[in-house]
DNA sequence: GGTAATGATTCCGTATTGTGCAACGAATTT
DNA sequence: AAATTCGTTGCACAATACGGAATCATTACC
């Protein structure tokens, strides 16, 4: 038994009003109790709780059970409280241990891709990068996450407003590499003698909140197979907000 | 004892709960435990199994107890099965596209008006809106929307709540205007540079389920015969479940 | 229309398990 | 350094959740 100090009779019910997120719509008592392996009688108090909380209501025709207004309520206050971007920042630090690298974080501002922190490792990179810098949308780790993560039209305003003309065939191959891969990179690009590997942080909706990049004087860096981009997707998976598998 | 047939442990467990959602931010235990009348070590061990289920989690630093993922999800799932905001949340892209701006779709959460998607458009971005703001009742379009379309009682006790004073005849006149006119604007009124928009979508009883707000630099679009506010009330109009005539 | 079958709900004795109080540890303040 | 506040954990007792079967309700089938 792994316990966590909690009830018993908590967890067990839990796990049921986890198990009924989890269906697409109304789901049967016995269904729902064959689905955790508990006996019918069981859930059914459980779920007699649950609907005196409003977490579950049960379809008045059928009798099924289904989630009820309080879920909705509760995941709206859960909403309104989650910081994707601080979590993220207070998080930075951990990454940067564990990789060893430096890591930065930036969102889309005004301007485009906006470093807003860093966090340095042992190993100091002397760079013209700093706070508030703007990344291109092509020619950076940072920017090609964002590339491929934001929605077209935002994309293509602020590709024209770079100037450059890219052709969009090979904006479109990148966009689809980012995607396949996870991550974005670069290896000398922008600075020379600088490599660059970056992911996306999403938000519930899918759509990128922030993207957090590493920074080494090592080219082997920009490799689906290397650990520390191993380590930077986890990380922003972890952060990201997940739709139940 | 009230009983509803269900556990009493469970009962008290979903008290705590629901106690937690109405807290803005990060709670103590004892000031949780406090609110509930309960002592502590109950609502601890309470707290321990509903981290172990990934609805509540505890800053790691002051060690207070907040909301946790498994809560958004919960939230998210209940809300998959809300129709009407699912059919409004995948057509949003097309008014995004239709009118060139910004657009927003809220519900009524517990603390008001509360942001659940955003389909952004080229151009500008705002920071300070994201997905889970609550908006507030009188000095934004979506408020004013939710105001002229909810129940007095609901709609009272969250004024008082809001805390500011408002003589009754201005908002009796400001539900009469957004009858009138079919939707909600302001002008600067929340963020100072930026205009709103903002149009109910109803379901069979009549009442609001959902609103959703364009916005936009150009202070121009609150009019009633900008072609943007026509089309965000047809878009409307026809999510919503309408009575035969 | 009667009967079978599926599913939701309730009953009941047992022992599992949640409870309250108080002690402990950690961290911050005076 | 002492004190205060807060989070966490033992412990003994009895409250209470458990599982299986019985009951009620509803739908399917002949």
């Amino acid at each position: 038994m792994s316990e966590g100090g909690g009830l018993q009779s908590l967890d067990s019910a839990l796990t049921v009003l986890h198990a009924m997120a989890r269906f697409p719509g109304p789901v049967t008592l016995t269904e729902l109790a064959r689905s955790v392996n508990m006996p019918a009688s069981k859930v059914h108090r459980y779920l007699a709780s649950f609907a005196t909380a409003g977490l579950v209501g049960q379809t008045s025709r059928s009798g099924k059970y289904d989630l009820g207004p309080a879920a909705l309520q509760l995941g709206l206050a859960a909403m309104a409280r989650q910081d994707i971007i601080n979590r993220t920042a207070d998080a930075l630090p951990d990454l940067c241990a564990q990789t060893g690298l430096t890591a930065l974080l930036s969102v889309w501002g005004n301007a485009g891709p906006t470093v807003v922190r860093w966090e340095r490792a042992a190993g100091f990179i002397v760079t013209t990068l700093g706070l508030g810098t703007t990344m291109p949308l092509i020619g950076s780790a940072t920017g090609q996450v964002f590339l491929a993560h934001s929605p077209v039209a935002v994309i293509k305003a602020k590709l024209t407003a770079e100037g450059a003309a890219y052709k969009d065939s090979v904006v479109q191959d990148l966009i689809a590499q980012v995607h396949s891969a996870g991550f974005g990179c670069v290896a000398g690009d922008l600075i020379p003698g600088l490599a660059a590997v970056s992911a996306p942080v999403l938000n519930s909706q899918n759509h990128i909140e922030a993207a957090v990049t590493l920074i080494s004087t090592d080219s082997a860096i920009v490799s689906k197979d290397c650990p520390q981009v191993s380590a930077l997707k986890a990380f922003c998976a972890g952060l990201s907000v997940q739709m139940p598998v």
